[in-house]
RNA sequence: GGCGAGGUAGCUCAGCUGGUUAGAGCACACGACUCAUAAUCGUGGGGUCGGGGGUUCAAGUCCCCCCCUCGCCA
């Protein structure tokens, strides 16, 4: 038994996400996490809401309340429609936790007492009206290149030019239209990340190959991203942790105050990962567990020398996770006395698209989870986003192809299996497991399959191929559906009932095994497909025969209600409609 | 513009370090079956592997140029 630390990239506070955000980390993370538990390994699977920084506080303004309370108020709601889409974390935390203030502020803290940290004096944008400075983003105003009036501080969006915010004619401030701004002088802390790149390259290299204790590469996406931002242009840039803000952890040097520093917040990118540390402790203490409890899996002096990280995020994430995160992590050990886990494998995903475009949480383009889960359970949506997860490209989501899929494979596939074998036998046997006959050739060939095609699943699953595994799960569903259709047990029974029985009983206990198989894709149908089956025998299969000997003779089982109900062509139409707008 | 990732059957995608007639699922056609959610199972048609050069006995798979898509550019 193993031990596997699990964290998804923190989604951020200020609204729920989009299927392309489910699918690029917290849904492939999911399952994982529940593939490790199945096969009973130890598992601390963490996630969070990502609540600092400017973007949170406005989105509080405009909703009328103040920060702290808009932040809770969005977590609860985040925190229920992953629950509603079965994400089984074994803690949901916050950014904003005294645990991570405190983590974050330590961190820092170490990061100066190694060296790693410089204070530098910059000038930035101020909006007296706003009494706040104003980050590039959110400074507006006409372009010196191509004379777009509406042009950022960072880039003009017309014309493509990256801008310095003190390059617009006539800026205003993008969050009250204030053009009463000056440029003041203000003084931030910057994260020696360059001082690291030697090491930081040493390790990604490392992982851009099989290691030696067997350890899988990295996706190309992950590596490929990591070392272009250590060698293109200059290299690795220091990059600045910290803000004229109000929200956010403050800036102390460990317990300590930090002089100059005073009403400075760390920057959301420097906290937000700590919060995966932070999480786990919040976890801790919320089942009322010691430090130690949490340590054991962050701190290889105290026991996670043999945790397995794994990290899983869309690719836009990575640089965060490849250098900043771990510089953080690496420099916090400079004299060996806190040794943090450093992550073992990141698993990145590309983007999905939606129907011709992209999916856009501020154009409100898409599918939200909140609005997926009110038109069909999440098992549909878990195993379309999960088969057709972007895991060598960006891929893209059709109501066409949606409505296919799920029809073809839950409700053709694996539920009309289901349905098949469990009314045959009530009219033929009744609702219990039936006695008599034997296992033959055709038995035996079936379980020679199904034991191949589980290794295979089980490798897809452990390497976190996605997409093989989805593949390779629904081949075992068919399977099943072939097994059936060359036995015949409708053709037997009226000459050899026995040997029709033996047919029935081997395919109820297959369909045990395929509640076992498919909870980590689609956990709501596993669960009822085992309570019709009356069971509650987890455990995985890994002797296929013994497995199809589980449930045995005589033993009472349910015939259930349709598993999955198919998409109507109505249903298709009517939410293609609905969603071709824009999110009001 | 620079960099990165892609461009393989109608659709969604596999194809590792180059090697027999390029694969899967869906869709389509035909057949089988009738237990089942008009479900299942079998068979088949269909691709000059974005375009053009080159290396090689041999290239979807390596090299060069071009075109297109997506992303990143702190």
């Amino acid at each position: 038994m193993a031990r596997i630390l699990i964290t998804s990239a923190i989604p951020y506070i200020n609204g729920i996400k989009h299927l392309g955000n489910l699918v690029g980390s917290q849904l492939p993370a999911d399952l994982y996490a529940r593939y490790m538990r199945a096969r009973g390994h130890e598992v601390m699977f963490i996630c969070a809401t990502d609540e600092h920084g400017t973007p949170a506080e406005l989105a509080a303004a405009k909703a009328g309340k103040p920060v702290e309370i808009y932040c809770a108020e969005m977590h609860e709601v985040q925190k229920d429609i992953a629950a509603g889409f079965r994400l089984s974390f074994d803690h949901f935390g916050r950014s904003s936790s005294a645990r991570n203030r405190a983590l974050t502020q330590h961190f820092a803290g170490r990061l100066a007492d190694a060296g790693l940290i410089a204070e530098v004096s910059e000038k930035q944008v101020f909006s007296r009206t706003d009494n706040r400075f104003l980050p590039d983003r959110y400074i507006e105003g006409t372009c010196p290149n191509c004379g777009y009036d509406k042009a950022r501080g960072d880039q003009c969006e017309n014309c493509t030019k990256q801008l310095d915010p003190t390059d617009l004619i006539n800026p205003r401030s993008a969050i009250s239209g204030s053009t009463d701004l000056e440029v003041r002088e203000t003084k931030h802390l910057y994260l020696r990340q360059s001082a690291l790149k030697g090491q930081l390259r040493d390790w990604i290299v490392s992982k851009t190959a099989v290691d030696a204790k067997g350890n899988p590469a990295w996706p190309v996406l992950t590596t490929s991203i990591a070392l272009k931002w250590l060698d293109d242009g200059e290299g690795l840039q220091d990059r600045g942790i910290t803000r004229d803000l109000h929200w956010g952890v403050p800036v102390k040097r460990g317990e300590a105050d930090w002089p100059g520093m005073e009403g400075k917040v760390f920057y959301v990118w420097f906290d937000a990962p700590i919060e995966y540390i932070a999480a786990t402790a919040e976890w801790a203490d919320a089942n009322g567990l010691p430090d130690v409890a949490w340590q054991r899996w962050w701190r290889n002096d105290m026991g996670a020398e043999d945790v397995r990280y794994v990290e899983f995020m869309g690719k836009d994430n990575v640089p965060f996770h490849t250098l900043s995160f771990p510089a953080t992590i690496i420099g916090a050990n400079y004299d060996g006395k806190e040794p943090w886990k450093l992550v073992d494998y990141i698993k990145s995903f590309n983007y999905l698209n939606y129907d011709g475009g992209q999916f856009s949480t501020s154009q409100g383009r898409g599918v939200f989870m909140d609005q997926a889960l009110s038109i069909l359970p999440a098992d549909y949506w878990r195993w379309w986003l999960l088969s057709h997860a972007p895991e060598s490209s960006d891929s893209e989501f059709t109501w066409e192809n949606f409505q296919v899929s799920a029809n073809k494979d839950l409700a053709d596939v694996l539920g009309n299996f289901i349905s098949r074998i469990t009314k045959f036998c009530r009219a033929k046997f009744g609702e219990a497991i039936p006695a008599g006959g034997a296992a033959g050739p055709r038995e035996a060939a079936l379980i020679e399959e199904l034991t191949t095609r589980i290794r295979a699943y089980e490798g897809f699953m452990e390497a976190m191929e996605v997409r093989k595994a989805a593949g390779e799960l629904r081949a075992i569903w068919v399977a099943g559906n072939e097994y059936l259709q060359s036995a015949a047990p409708w053709t037997v029974v009226k000459t050899d009932p026995e040997q029709a029985a033996a047919i029935v009983r081997l395919s109820l206990n297959l369909t045990r095994i395929y509640a076992v198989l498919s909870q980590p894709f689609i956990p709501e149908a596993a669960a009822s497909m085992m309570a019709g089956m009356r069971s509650d025998d987890w455990s995985w299969p890994k002797d296929v025969a013994a497995a199809l000997e589980v449930l045995p003779v005589g033993h009472v089982f349910d015939v259930p209600e349709v598993l999955f109900r198919k998409i109507t062509d109505e249903e298709r139409a009517e939410w293609q409609q609905k969603f071709a707008g824009v999110r009001t």
